[in-house]
RNA sequence: GCCCCCAUCGUCUAGCGGCCUAGGACGCCGCCCUCUCACGGCGGUAGCGCGGGUUCGAAUCCCGCUGGGGGUACCA
């Protein structure tokens, strides 16, 4: 039974193919299409496109996995998983495609075509049409001499589809009717001369084979979609197909400049994003913004906000720039939004990738550098964009007192009675009994901002550059505590040594 | 050349004919808070590309222009 229009599951896919990193825009791409699912109670299948063997890798195929599990976009059908359509990478589909080309052929809806290139520009130029018009459909009409005549050349035939010739119109779900003219899409190639099926074959294949009613992709397809258009009515005259679906183009993600955010851009590489301290939560909402809004006055929402509200009618068609500054200002706020021991446990490998630590998960380090992490994440939540900070932040914690390394512009920051401050500090410390934040600061107060006369913002600078290193840190107090009265002076009188 | 798409602050957007003297967010600039840096609070800066229509009324509808972008492969 074939379900009326409107009314069967959504079925929508992702189905990159495996060259090179994963890029944002294909990240946002595959974020709308699970979202839709996940809001409509359909499926998501994911799917791999390798027909390009030349392209393709195994890394890129790993890095693929590696990204939607990072950001827990699950998938229903698809690679790794299973399901009723296997198998999920179009390399080890080709049966499938032979037996639909065949069908194609002896449907008259493709056709052998011989002529090169150069033949078919040829043609374009004698006829008084432009060089660069495409192919001309010159071997629809071929007969069979002519071909046996060009096999005896020893030439190869690809496939052609045979384009209608009448407009081609379809119903965009992001930008409403678009209208492709008649003759205005050559009759495109399916199958290369050596037999393996191109992308413009498999795609609406696999579409039509695995029930996709929704195709959302990214804009630089929409001009392929009346190709496709075309290919899957044959698909549905042949059976092959029992639904024709809807197309929805989401728009480009820019780079700097008004170029498309391309590989080579730092930019556009998700790893490089993860590496830096982004989170899951803050990609994705940042991600998501980009062409759909959730509220006229909130930018800040959750996964389970975005799939309660996200339909992929409201996608706008303008193109967005990714723009830095403002994904890392959402991840802010979802990194302040962690529950604290959330918070801390993902700290825990970008200290460990900085070499802070011997473990990259909380639970594997020792009961000291746990006790210092549970002490120190709770004073930088607030003071971190990127999960990646905590190296700057916290490193002090975790290095031995003599390796504590003070950066130049921090020793820039010293005046010239930093000596006599550090000084001060080491003698009011020592004879501090209760090491804790709140006595700490009374006495370094009354000994440094009153008995010297400092104002506090200079007062407190020399002390801060030897316990971190840097003029930046933690807030002061708090960290002696954590260091604790032995590391504190050491550090203390350390530095007023090498002044 | 031909085909297609797009057009609101610097950026992402809200706006679907009167609620707009155009709202929010990021950025930026002040001020407050303050041991650094942040957080937070308050205030500010800045926009409907142009020209025609339609209408009592247009950011919103139509046409043209201009300006961007993409496609035009035996890549995807």
């Amino acid at each position: 039974m074939i379900p009326a229009p409107g009314t069967s599951p959504v079925r929508v896919r992702f189905c990159p193919s495996p060259t090179g990193t994963p890029h944002v825009g294909l990240i946002r791409t595959a974020l709308f299409n699970w979202a839709y699912a996940r809001h409509t109670g359909g499926t998501f299948v994911f799917r791999i496109e390798d027909t390009d063997a030349a392209r393709d890798s195994q890394e890129s195929y790993d890095q693929l996995l590696d990204a939607l599990r990072w950001l827990g976009l699950d998938w229903d059908e698809g690679v790794e998983v299973g399901g009723p359509h296997e198998p999920y990478r179009q390399s080890q589909r080709t049966d499938l495609y032979t037996d639909v080309v065949a069908r194609l052929v002896e449907g008259g809806y493709a056709y052998e075509s011989f002529s090169t290139p150069e033949e078919t520009e040829a043609r374009n130029v004698a006829a008084g049409r432009p060089k660069a018009m495409g192919y001309d459909g010159f071997d629809r009409t071929l007969t069979e001499e002519q071909k046996a005549r060009f096999r005896a050349e020893g030439r190869e035939p690809v496939l052609r589809l045979r384009m209608p010739d009448e407009d081609v119109t379809f119903t965009d779900l992001v930008r409403g009717e678009i209208t492709f003219a008649a003759g205005s899409v050559p009759d495109f190639v399916i199958v290369r001369a050596n037999g393996q099926p191109l992308y413009t074959l498999v795609n609406p294949v696999d579409d039509a084979l695995m029930g996709i009613t929704h195709v959302l992709r990214g804009e630089d397809l929409l001009s392929s979609t009346p190709r496709q258009v075309a290919l899957y009515r044959a698909l549905l005259e042949l059976g092959v197909a029992q639904v024709m679906p809807e197309f929805g183009h989401l728009p480009y993600v820019m780079g700097e400049g008004n170029k498309k955010l391309s590989k080579r851009d730092p930019e556009s590489n998700l790893f490089l994003h993860r590496e830096r301290g982004f989170t899951p939560e803050g990609l994705l909402n940042y991600l998501a913004l980009l062409g759909w809004s959730i509220s006229p006055d909130n930018d800040i929402f959750s996964v389970t906000e975005m799939i309660e509200a996200f339909d992929v009618h409201d996608v706008i068609p303008n193109p967005a720039r990714f723009d830095l500054k403002k994904a890392e200002a959402i991840n802010a706020t979802h990194v302040r939004l962690l529950a604290p021991d959330d918070f801390r446990d993902r700290l825990v490998p970008y200290l460990h990738a900085g070499g802070f630590v011997p473990a990259d998960s909380y639970a594997d380090l020792d009961a000291r550098d746990r006790g210092l992490l549970d002490a120190g994440a709770p004073l930088v939540q607030e003071r971190m964009v990127l999960l990646g900070e905590a190296q700057g932040m916290l490193g002090f914690l975790f290095v031995a007192d003599a390796d504590v390394v003070v950066e130049d512009d921090a020793r820039g920051a010293l005046r010239d009675d930093a000596k006599e401050i550090l000084t001060a500090a080491v003698e009011s410390l020592d004879a501090l009994e209760q090491f804790a934040a709140e006595p700490i600061q009374e006495v370094l107060r009354a000994a440094i901002v009153e008995g010297m006369g400092v104002k506090p913002r200079f007062a407190f600078t020399p002390l801060r550059v030897a316990l971190t290193g840097r003029r930046v840190s933690p807030p002061l107090f708090e960290s002696m505590e954590i260091l604790g009265k032995g590391s504190t002076l050491a550090r203390l009188t350390s530095l007023r040594d090498s002044l």
